[in-house]
RNA sequence: GGGAUCUUAGCUCAGCUGGGAGAGCAUCUGCCUUACAAGCAGAGGGUCACAGGUUCGAGCCCUGUAGGUCCCACCA
């Protein structure tokens, strides 16, 4: 030991110092090693527009600990960090910055728009990546990748073409979501549903050649009236027979369409007859196809009504809505509205409503790829974590539909097609192919449009490791071992992953998805930037450190389930930190410059091998529990160990040697060895999860190692386990705790010390308590202390404690309260009572004899006869109270 | 409409394959005991939402009810 710690803890003097010294060493890199078994993980990259929320410190402090351990395991591991481009979020960031500027994305023009995101990429990009860091996240930053960087942009466009080849990729005009304020069309997994309160108006359609007759329906959007194609009504409802076929007049517009009979119709919903708008419902655009119906696109990008709508193009749509519902009434033609909540489709990014338009569009085809996704997780080659995870990601997969990937921004990866400016004829393409293969002229353009920011990242487990390019970093380090994000991504993104997998490496990305819920403030809600709710993480980090942050997140949190975030949590993080630090603070002044060998077993106290055996198991328990991915269990037995029984119980214990060390060096050196050896098996225990203090104390403890973070992580040995020393200081435990107790119950003050006779006829009873004698009779108040067989020569007015297999006396004089001890006593009494009544009761049942196994029954037996002698001294005591 | 999930101490939550109800915070009492008052030693506090069922035994398994949260879904 060459350093003291800081007296008092305070994270700011060191967290920053020991990543630097982490960094500059490069423990967090790895490469391959055919002598190593590999731990991949792969980090959902954040947006470049993003700053640091909740949701990265958990996701990313749940993978630094999977990370660390298996590095402290032995493994290779790497943790493969990087950025998303984030097509749209930062698209819409730097419009606006640009707007503050006086720019206008347009009169930039796409070369020079594109020019100024990446500058803004350079200014901004990097910030996520700092806040992580401080946060302790032990990526390999040397590898550092991006969405759109030189080889990920290589591998979309190799994705691309490859599945275009293959017929798995397709134009065509559908039937999509269209985000009037991006001005793109969205996929349906961005589309978020909500219940809005809206109208159902009733309006009259004149059927033609028939005055006076009137066909009604019902509609939530009006203003789509001036699409429409066609009435439609069920082929079996008996009230419409007589208009199938017929024709009505659209009212405002004066166009003939006809009434068509489709099974889509619900006989009893509404009036039982649905205006048919092919061009904005996806309902009615299957039915236009069926009944080959004209399709009326009546809106512009913008929702405003377009020229097909007359005299009311150049309106918004809602404006468009009044005016004409407005117009309908001054007609007589509206016949009622009704109030009606239904849901409304609206933008995850921006909340506008979505508006189904009829657009040309790329898409995925789901069917086939969707496959080897499914049967992977059906089969267990993938496992989703928590287990019901899977119901989420079957009923997707039950129900996906084509997935559309062209978007109408700049900001992305352009999609590798060409075309024909004159005859129209396309190609998709690595490059530019010049020449038109159809007409041979040399007119050909690029496609206009950039790919779904999700194309790119499905790729992220092997695009990132060199992908198309055969690496030995892919060959080594694919398939990654476990991928940890929210379950909110679970559509945009890990479903897309497992596909592609499959389809490019003929493999699946992962072995194990752990899904982790979402933080949320103290009151349960969301956080959000329009709540203004949000608890930066960094301002977690600098008022009570990272390693509290991390602690707070970890714990007290079933794996799946959303949580919620407490100031007091983090201060009680904080309070077990400063524990730590002082308790490692004192093993140190204790030890000073004294040089410790291991001693051999005979030379440990009692309590040293107790200890021991603690830390011992308490190494085992925690890898099981980091293995089933229990991270928070895991923690929180180290938590326990180290308050509980390490600083509560053995550092108090072992004063009674390292305090005098003149008495019995020897002694005091095997304490203090003990002490020394069990802090570091703690510490590497916890290092995953608060590293930073952690290392700190590790390095001033034993400077011959560098590094916690590459030190072994501890084994269960069985030499290390001592069921008699673990038996015996629970038994000096319980009988501590009774006289504490009981001095309390009495309120002897504190300072008082009192003789102790303990009377037990149980002889290994009265050997442990004998040879530990002067370890626990400070923490027993105890003067002195007597065990013997019998009660001979204690006084009758000495207070009694009844603890299993022993009773103690405390002969208190003056301070005995003989009322207050009855009380106490009768108290104890009637615990008894009770225990020993559920004892009996399971005891005297013969189906529990019968059927409960062996074990439990031996058990129940052995706990009745404990309170059953417990039960007599009290009774005993209470007699001759009389 | 389909599905998931929750309901345990005043608050926030643990409770693994069924076998004597736990933690943190808060509350009360007493302690500056030479690592730590960000601490130590004690204490109080729960019909485990409700109703049935399975079982020798249920917080845990099954069925139903009530309430909350969330996801999915093309009833205009």
């Amino acid at each position: 030991m060459n350093k003291e710690l800081a007296k008092t803890y305070d994270p700011k003097d060191l967290e920053d110092r020991l990543y630097r010294k982490w960094e500059e060493n490069k423990y967090f890199h790895a490469k391959p090693d055919r002598s190593r078994k590999p731990f991949t993980i792969v980090m959902p990259p954040p947006n470049i527009t993003g700053q640091l929320h909740m949701g990265h410190a958990l996701d990313n402090t749940m993978q630094d600990i999977l990370i660390r351990y298996k590095r402290m395991q032995g493994y290779n591991a790497l943790w493969q960090p990087g950025t998303d481009h984030a097509s749209i979020s930062t698209e819409v960031k730097v419009i606006e910055s640009l707007k503050e500027q006086g720019i206008d994305k347009k009169e930039l023009g796409r070369e020079g728009f594109l020019e100024k995101v990446w500058e803004w990429k350079e200014e901004y990009g990097g910030r996520i990546i700092r806040q992580l860091k401080k946060l302790g996240s032990s990526a390999d930053w040397d590898r550092e990748r991006f969405t759109m960087d030189e080889g990920c942009s290589h591998a979309v466009q190799e994705v691309f073409i490859k599945l275009h080849r293959k017929g798995l990729i397709y134009k065509g005009s559908r039937i999509v979501n269209w985000c009037p304020v991006c001005r793109t069309s969205i996929s349906d997994a961005e589309v978020e549903h909500e219940e809005q309160d809206g109208f159902f108006w009733h309006i009259n359609y004149p059927v033609k050649g028939e005055e006076g007759r009137f066909v009604e329906i019902a509609t939530t959007r009006p203003e789509t009236l001036l699409g429409d194609t066609a009435v439609a009504v069920n082929p079996e409802d008996e009230r419409y027979q007589d208009i199938i076929g017929k024709t009505l007049i659209l009212p405002l517009v004066g166009r003939e369409i006809p009434v068509v009979a489709d099974y889509y119709v619900d006989k009893e919903f509404g009036t039982g007859c649905v205006k048919i708008t092919p061009a904005h419902d996806p309902n009615d655009f299957e039915v236009g196809k069926r009944h080959n119906l004209p399709e009326i696109n009546i809106m512009n990008d913008d929702a405003t009504i377009n020229e097909n709508g007359g005299k009311y193009a150049g309106m918004d749509r809602y404006e468009a809505r009044k005016k004409m519902v407005q117009e309908l009434e001054e007609q007589g033609l509206l016949v009622k509205i009704v109030p009606h909540s239904h849901n409304v489709g609206t933008h995850d990014r921006c909340s506008a409503t979505v508006e189904p338009m009829v657009k040309q569009q790329w898409f995925v085809k789901m069917d086939e790829l969707i496959k080897p996704a499914v049967e992977a997780v059906k089969n267990g080659d993938i496992t989703l974590l928590p287990e019901r995870m899977d119901k989420t990601y079957f009923n997707w997969t039950d129900h996906i539909r084509d997935w559309c990937i062209s978007r109408q921004l700049w900001w992305g990866h352009r999609i590798p097609a060409y075309y024909c400016t004159k005859c129209g004829e396309f190609v998709v393409a690595g490059e530019n192919p010049r020449k038109c293969p159809k007409c041979g002229c040399e007119h050909m353009i690029q496609d206009e449009d950039t790919l779904d920011t999700w194309f790119s990242s499905a790729l992220w487990p092997f695009s990132t490791l060199g992908w198309p390019e055969k690496t030995e970093d892919l060959d080594y380090f694919y398939p990654n071992d476990v991928l940890v994000t929210g379950y909110d991504i679970i559509f945009f993104w890990v479903i897309r992953m497992i596909f592609s997998g499959y389809e490019q490496m003929g493999e699946a990305p992962f072995k194990t998805v752990l899904f982790h819920g979402l933080v949320r403030d103290s009151q349960g809600r969301k956080m959000s930037k329009s709540l203004g709710n949000g608890i930066d993480p960094l301002e977690v980090i600098d008022k009570y450190g990272a390693d509290a942050l991390r602690l707070t997140l970890i714990t007290g949190n079933a794996p799946g389930n959303d949580m919620r975030f407490y100031w007091e949590r983090v201060e009680s993080s904080r309070n077990f930190a400063n524990k730590v630090w002082n308790a490692s603070r004192f093993i140190m002044m204790n030890i000073g410059e004294e040089k410790l060998a291991e001693p051999s077993v005979h030379q440990l106290a009692m309590e040293d091998q107790w200890i021991l055996s603690k830390v011992n198991t308490l190494a085992r328990e925690v890898t099981e529990n980091m293995d089933k991915f229990e991270m928070g269990i895991a923690v929180q037995k180290v938590y326990d160990f180290i308050w509980d029984e390490f600083c509560d119980w053995y550092i108090e214990i072992a004063k009674t040697r390292t305090f005098k060390k003149e008495e019995n060096p020897e002694s005091a050196r095997v304490a203090m060895w003990t002490l020394k050896t069990v802090l570091i098996q703690a510490l590497k225990l916890l290092h995953p999860c608060m590293p930073f203090i952690t290392e700190e104390i590790f390095c001033t403890l034993q400077d011959e190692e560098a590094t916690i973070m590459l030190s072994q992580w501890p084994e269960y040995k069985e030499a290390y386990h001592f069921a008699e020393a673990e038996e015996a200081v629970e038994h000096v435990k319980d009988l501590v705790k009774g006289i504490r107790n009981t001095r309390t119950a009495m309120e002897v003050p504190p300072g008082r010390k009192a003789k102790v006779y303990i009377v037990t006829s149980d002889s290994q009873l009265q050997s442990t308590f004998e040879s530990m004698k002067t370890a626990y009779s400070v923490l027993a108040g105890a003067s002195e202390i007597q065990v013997q067989e019998d009660k001979a020569g204690i006084g009758e007015d000495a207070v009694s404690v009844v603890i299993p297999g022993a009773v103690v006396y405390l002969p208190l004089e003056d301070l005995v309260d003989f009322e207050k001890e009855k009380e106490r006593l009768l108290k104890e009494k009637d615990r008894l009572a009770k225990e020993l009544s559920r004892s009996r009761g399971m005891l005297s049942n013969e189906k529990f004899l019968n059927k409960a196994p062996e074990q439990k029954v031996q058990e129940e037996k052995e706990k009745l006869a404990k309170y059953e002698q417990m039960m007599t001294r009290v009774e005993e005591r209470l007699a001759q109270m009389k």
